[in-house]
DNA sequence: TGTTAGCACTCTCAAAACGAGATTGCCAAA
DNA sequence: TTTGGCAATCTCGTTTTGAGAGTGCTAACA
């Protein structure tokens, strides 16, 4: 059974979770029923501030939660009980029929993301560290041809080229055999390194050498590094906190479109303890909660799911549903594909 | 020459949209020397006001242009000389050796973003008017696999899938090439109909065909239907309009995200007079002005480029700039690709 | 000893009041 | 037709004010 102060501190979190208003003692008697007096609340509430798990927006007005106070009411005070309407929801999905790995993350995010009114935004590990096992080059019309890199995690990347001559068709077709014999297997970061070897190989048996040299070598300089998605953005403008602070708004739009800082900001305290990570606030932005965890899906080696929005938000049920949609994703796909990945990885922890 | 009259309205579009700020009778005395009195000034702009090319955003303070002194500002005013940085940085781009199309675009649009601190906006014919000209399997592990389309625009799309049993190579390769030969040349649009007459080739042919079957069928299905690419999105944090006003900057980020709303609205009074379109102010978002281009370069059949900001921008420029890019573009890939190849399309429509 | 009622005090927030400054419109003179 | 002068208007930032919410403290109470 909770301790008064704990219980006090659980109506004060859950109260700002709702309202977005600080809240006095007065509040807290109507709202709940507490049974004690205001002044004894009071002289709680002053205990609990003192020992840092609550805040004052000014010296005469009700208690915020302090980041120390949102932590300690995820690790102790929450309910722990999944929404039975996202179960029922992302079950309906994982119900559907043979479905591509990208359409069922599209979708539980979207329902991650509506249920929690906040962003969802899925990383994958650096592309970089792919391995490249397809590239192929498809004819579009006389002198444009599109060239399609698969990597070993399921990430396709593409490029349009046009040349000045029409395509040697036969050309094309055994400098893709060369590159394809030669590359297979390279990682993504080692591939214009590798190419320079390949180069005198190319030169010796296709025509027009230099064109398809140079153009392969561009592909590769700007291959596209970030794997990230993002959904729900939407629900970002609806949270009072940024839709009346352009400001604050910016700030996390901003934060959303650089995964380098987000992926700093996730692996940070990467301390494995717990499946699913709390980042109260961040060193540059305050206002901003991620709420993150690991997932070994296809297609995702090593990603992250991730909910985004003010750091006053719902954790309770936040924290349970994504940790729910992880459990739920990887089963699908272990079921699916065999494979033995996330139980085994439970147990060692 | 100019009457003075135009020459008044010239500066004081002018002088907002650096300012941003109302301009009175004082402000353009001070700031650009008109050799007349503020007095002067004061009628001839009370003149325009009443002729509509000005407003007031209250009774006693500074005029600021109406959207149809913008218009006859960009139609009659302006100076029509294309900003020499632009120029040269994006020859710059042209200039590098052969590099994929959509780098190119890329690199472009994030020039003229970064020029005139708009977001600029690519936006393809739908894809569900494409052709489909290949569909690859390319394994990833035993039991995943990643589907890749490519139409015929460069379009691609790409399906990772997670199966019960180890894919059956022969069986793959076999239904890659049933599906390759049937579906050849078919639009987006007709695929799903199509697949359904090509069920009873698959079900004879191979042994999981339940199950490829479904999963074709979903691919096609969920067919992602918007080419759309948006580029320097952070300029407009910066403009005083939005970064000062929440609801304002959400409307804008809501708008580059709805590519239908986007498209209607640059469709809508497309009269192929100019070259450059200029629509100030939406019916639902009076803050908003898109300059928009067609474009036709391969990968991008009927296509726009846009540039979106607050309705206080420097036309001028926006307008020149874009002007200038589409047809060096345009010019660009045309001669690389030897005239034929996409003049030929334009005939056979 | 812990709880409660009472009360003075503090601080915010919204509305009202105010004054400086900017700009206009108009009129009479040049 | 242009100009100088002037009263009138309106915004905007600052200050004032009052109501309201909430606190902290203290003395009484169980």
């Amino acid at each position: 059974m909770l301790t008064r102060k704990d219980k006090i501190l659980k109506l004060i979190v859950e109260s700002f979770i709702k309202s977005a208003q600080p809240v006095g003692s007065q509040t807290l008697i109507d709202e709940c029923h507490v049974d004690c007096s205001s002044a004894t609340i009071r002289s709680e509430m002053n205990c609990l501030e003192k020992e840092g798990f609550l805040e004052k927006t000014h010296t005469s007005s009700g208690r915020v939660p302090s980041s120390k106070g949102y932590k300690y009411y995820i690790d102790n005070l929450r309910e722990k009980s999944v929404d039975e309407e996202i179960k029922f929801q992302i079950q309906n999905v994982l119900s559907a029929k043979i479905q591509s790995v990208e359409d069922v993350i599209k979708e539980s995010c979207e329902i991650l993301s509506h249920m929690t009114n906040l962003a969802s935004i899925v990383l994958g590990s650096d592309v970089i560290e792919d391995k490249l096992v397809s590239i192929q080059l498809i004819p579009l019309s006389e002198r444009t041809a599109t060239a399609v890199f698969v990597t070993d995690q399921g990430y396709v990347e593409n490029k349009t080229f046009v040349v000045n001559e029409k395509i040697n068709a036969k050309d094309a077709e055994s400098c893709m055999k060369i590159l394809n014999d030669r590359l297979k297997g390279t990682a993504i970061s080692e591939l214009v390194s590798k190419m320079e070897t390949i180069k005198p190989l190319i030169n010796d048996y296709i025509i027009d050498h230099d064109v398809i040299y140079q153009a392969i070598m561009e592909a590769f300089m700007k291959f596209a590094a970030d794997r990230l998605r993002l959904y729900g953005k939407d629900e970002l403008y609806e949270q009072p906190e940024f839709a009346n602070d352009a400001q604050k708004l910016k700030r996390v739009l901003e934060l959303l479109d650089n995964p380098d800082e987000f992926k700093r900001t996730i692996d940070e305290k990467n301390t494995d303890n717990h499946l699913v990570q709390v980042h109260i606030g961040n060193d540059e932005n305050d206002d901003v909660s991620i709420v993150s965890a690991k997932i070994n899906v296809p297609g995702c080696k090593d990603g992250n799911i991730a909910l985004v929005g003010p750091t006053r938000m719902d954790y309770d049920k936040v924290v349970t549903a994504l940790e729910y949609v992880c459990q739920e994703l990887e089963k699908y796909f272990a079921v699916k594909g065999g494979e033995k990945s996330w139980k085994k990885k439970q147990k060692t922890k």
